[in-house]
RNA sequence: GGUCCAGUGGUGUAGUGGUUAACAUGCCUGCCUGUCACGCAGGAGAUCGCGGGUUCGAGUCCCGUCUGGACCGCCA
C-alpha cells in the first residue's frame, strides 16, 4: 500500500493495482517520456506515458493536451524511485493504458495553484477557478467538516434542524434590512432576516425544546474584511436551559469541534471575564489573550502630576491608560511613533503620549513634565524597565479603552506578539444591557430586545437602565467575537417594560412585535440560545484575514457580485409588477 | 457619508516628464527518455481603466470619474 499526498490528503494505492482516475491536468511535459500530472478531490498525480511502450492513439492524446483540460485515464499504479521526498504528487505514479479527453479548456485567467498572485478583481470574476485552486478547495472542505461536526453534536443531543422564513418582517433596531418587493401587496415589502432571533424563540413556545439551524443572515450595511451582507450563523435555541447549561454545552461542542476538524484536543475549561474586565484591561469586549500588554490605568498616577493634559483629563472625570510596549523604545523612531499617533486618532483619540524610559530617566516630548516622584510612580505602575516604550491615552472612558484596545491588537500582531498556532477561547458575560445614544437621545438594547436582564436588575432595569446587566454571553476566539446568547425574555409584561424602555410607543410595540408579545402569553417556557458565527470561525481557524477564503461565492467591497453582475437592473416589466419605480439619481 | 492604497500584454509586476513601454510567468512552434517551479532556442501577445487638463512632449504631473482593496462612520 502506498500513498500519495496533498495537503494533507491520502489517496492510497496498491503497487500493480489498475485505477481509473478523472480530473483535471494541471501539468503536461514532454521530453519523450511524457508527464501529466493530474488534479483531483485529493490533490495532485502524476501520469506516465512511455512512448516506446504505449499504445500510439495514448501518445498522440497526451501530446494534445492543454491545463486544465478534464481527462480520464486509467492505468497501472507504479512505484516511483524518488530522488525527491517532497514531490508535491507523491510516491506512486500511474502508467497509462488509456487517456479520454472529457473536456477541453481555454487558457485560464489565472493560475490554479495556492501561490497565485492574482488580484482579488480577477480571482472574484472567475470565482469557479479561483475555487479549484487546492488551498481554496481546503478551506471550502475544512468549513464543511466544522459543520458537520457540529451538525453531529447537535443530532446527537436531541436538537432539530428547523428552516425559519427567509421572507419575513422588517426589524426596527439592529442593521439595516434588505427589502423584497411584494407583488401580490403592491407598496409592501418583505425584509430579509438579520437572524432568526424572533422565530426561534416562537418555536420555544411551540415546544421544539432543542432547536438549530444553519441560517443565512443579511445585513444592509457596508462590507469590511471580514463582514460580508449574507453570512453563516449556527443558530441554536433551548427551553429551560440556564445560562451555565448553554455555555458549557457551546464549549463542548466546540471542544468536539476543534478536535474534529483540526485535531487539537482542549481540554482547560474556557476562561470567563466579565464585560467590565475585558474593557478595562484589553481595552474591547472581544480581547485577543494571547498575548499580555494590557491597559493600565494611572488615574491615580498622574492626577497630581505637572503634565495637565493628564491632570485635568483625571480631574474632569476622564482617564489615562497605558500601554507598556516591552524593549520597543528602540524599535520605535519618532515617524514610527507618529504613525501610531494616526492609528489611534482614528479611533477619536486625541494624541498618543509616550516616553521611552532609559537607564537614567526617560525621554519624550512630554518627558519634562514629570517629576521624579511622577516618573517612580508610573514605572511602578506600568512596570516598566529600561528600554520599554510607554504609550498614553488620555480621553473619555470609553476613548481611551477602544483607542489603546485597537492599538494593543495591531502592536500584538507588528510586533510578532502572537502566537498564531494557539487557539484561546474566551467567555465575555455580564453585558449592558443597554447602551445610550446620544444622538438620538435614548437607551437601545445592546444585545436585542428581548434579552433578560440579570435577576438582580429585573426590579430595577426599567429606572435605572445605564446600571442594568444582561444575562448575555459572548464567545471569543483569538480577538474575534465568534458568537453571542443570551437568556431571553419570556414574560410578556417584562418584555413590555423593555419596549417600553426603547422607547417603543403601545402602538409601535403591537405593530412591530404584536405577535411575540401574544405568543408570551400562552405559556412560554424560560428559554435561551446562542448563535456562532460560521464565517469568523473559520477564519480564525485557518488564520485568514478575510472572510473571501471562507466563502465561495462572496461579494466585494461594494456589495456586487463581479461574476454573475449581481446587483443589476431590473426590466420595466418587473418594476411594474412589483409596483416600484427607480427614481433616478 | 469620509480617509488612504492600487489599476500597464492572458496573468502578476517594473517603469526618474523625453527613442520602438521592460521583466517574469502563461500561450504557440521546435529540441530534450525520469521531470515535478525542469531545461534550451524561437514566436505571437499592450488603445498603460475611462474622460478632461498642464506641457513642445504624459504610462509618469493635476482634476474628475469608474473598478478593486484596507479602514472610520455603520454593523440590535
Amino acid at each position: 500500500m502506498k500513498r500519495t499526498h496533498n495537503n494533507g490528503e491520502l489517496r492510497l494505492a496498491n503497487v500493480g493495482e489498475a485505477v481509473c482516475l478523472k480530473g483535471w491536468v494541471s501539468k503536461v511535459r514532454d521530453a519523450g517520456i511524457m508527464f501529466i500530472v493530474l488534479r483531483d478531490r485529493y490533490g495532485l498525480i502524476q501520469l506516465v506515458v512511455n512512448p516506446e511502450s504505449a499504445d500510439p492513439t495514448v501518445v498522440a492524446a497526451a501530446k494534445s493536451l492543454g491545463n486544465e483540460y478534464v481527462i480520464e485515464v486509467s492505468g497501472r499504479v507504479v512505484e516511483r524511485e524518488s530522488k525527491n521526498p517532497d514531490m508535491p504528487t507523491g510516491d506512486i505514479e500511474i502508467d497509462l493504458v488509456t487517456l479520454t479527453v472529457l473536456a477541453t479548456a481555454q487558457t485560464t485567467p489565472l493560475i490554479i495553484a495556492d501561490e497565485t498572485d492574482a488580484l482579488e478583481e480577477t480571482r472574484l470574476t472567475y470565482r469557479y477557478l479561483d475555487l479549484r485552486r487546492p488551498i481554496m478547495q481546503q478551506n471550502i472542505m475544512l468549513r464543511h467538516k466544522m459543520v458537520a461536526s457540529f451538525r453531529h453534536y447537535l443530532d446527537q443531543h436531541d436538537f432539530i434542524d428547523i428552516e425559519t422564513p427567509y421572507l419575513t418582517k422588517a426589524t426596527p433596531e439592529g442593521a439595516r434590512d434588505y427589502l423584497v418587493p411584494s407583488r401580490v401587496h403592491p407598496g409592501e415589502f418583505y425584509a430579509l432576516p438579520q437572524s432568526p432571533q424572533i422565530f426561534k424563540q416562537l418555536l420555544m413556545v411551540s415546544g421544539f425544546e432543542r432547536y438549530y439551524q444553519v441560517a443565512r443572515c443579511f445585513r444592509d450595511e457596508d462590507l469590511r474584511a471580514d463582514r460580508q451582507p449574507e453570512f453563516t450563523q449556527l443558530d441554536i435555541e433551548t427551553s429551560f436551559l440556564t445560562q451555565d447549561d448553554l455555555m458549557r454545552m457551546t464549549e463542548d461542542m466546540l471542544k468536539k469541534m476543534m478536535h474534529d476538524v483540526l485535531g487539537l484536543n482542549i481540554n482547560d475549561e474556557f476562561p470567563v471575564m466579565t464585560y467590565e474586565e475585558a474593557m478595562s484591561r484589553f481595552g474591547s469586549d472581544k480581547p485577543d489573550t494571547r498575548f499580555e500588554m494590557e491597559l493600565i490605568s494611572l488615574c491615580d498616577e498622574v492626577v497630581e502630576s505637572g503634565f495637565s493634559v493628564f491632570s485635568d483629563t483625571v480631574k474632569t472625570g476622564g482617564m489615562v491608560k497605558a500601554l507598556n510596549v516591552k524593549g520597543a523604545a528602540e524599535k520605535f523612531s519618532r515617524k514610527n511613533i507618529d504613525q501610531l499617533t494616526d492609528f489611534v486618532k482614528r479611533y477619536k483619540a486625541k494624541g498618543l503620549a509616550w516616553v521611552k524610559v532609559e537607564a537614567d530617566g526617560w525621554t519624550g516630548p512630554i518627558a519634562k513634565f514629570f517629576n521624579d516622584g511622577d516618573r517612580a510612580r508610573i514605572n511602578a505602575a506600568t512596570d516598566a524597565e529600561a528600554g520599554d516604550l510607554l504609550l498614553f491615552v488620555a480621553d473619555k472612558k470609553e476613548v481611551v479603552e477602544n483607542s489603546l484596545g485597537m492599538l494593543r491588537g495591531y502592536l500584538g500582531k507588528e510586533l510578532g506578539l502572537i502566537d498564531e498556532s494557539t487557539f484561546n477561547f474566551l467567555w465575555v458575560v455580564d453585558w449592558p444591557l443597554f447602551e445610550y445614544d446620544e444622538e438620538a437621545g435614548r437607551y437601545f438594547a445592546a444585545h436585542h430586545p428581548f434579552t433578560m436582564p440579570r435577576d438582580a436588575d429585573l426590579a430595577t432595569f426599567d429606572h435605572q437602565p445605564k446600571a442594568a446587566l444582561a444575562q448575555a454571553y459572548d464567545i471569543v476566539l483569538n480577538g474575534y467575537e465568534i458568537g453571542g446568547g443570551s437568556i431571553r425574555i419570556y414574560d410578556a409584561e417584562i418584555q413590555a417594560r423593555m419596549f417600553k424602555t426603547l422607547g417603543f410607543s403601545e402602538a409601535d410595540q403591537q405593530a412591530q412585535f404584536g405577535f411575540l408579545i401574544e405568543a408570551l402569553k400562552y405559556g412560554t417556557p424560560p428559554h435561551g440560545g446562542i448563535a456562532l458565527g460560521i464565517d469568523r470561525l473559520i477564519m480564525t481557524l485557518i488564520g485568514t484575514d478575510s472572510i473571501r477564503d471562507v466563502v465561495a461565492f462572496p461579494k466585494t467591497n461594494s456589495a456586487a457580485c463581479l461574476m454573475t453582475k449581481a446587483p443589476s437592473v431590473a426590466d420595466d416589466a418587473q418594476l411594474a409588477a412589483l409596483s416600484v419605480r427607480v427614481v433616478q439619481k
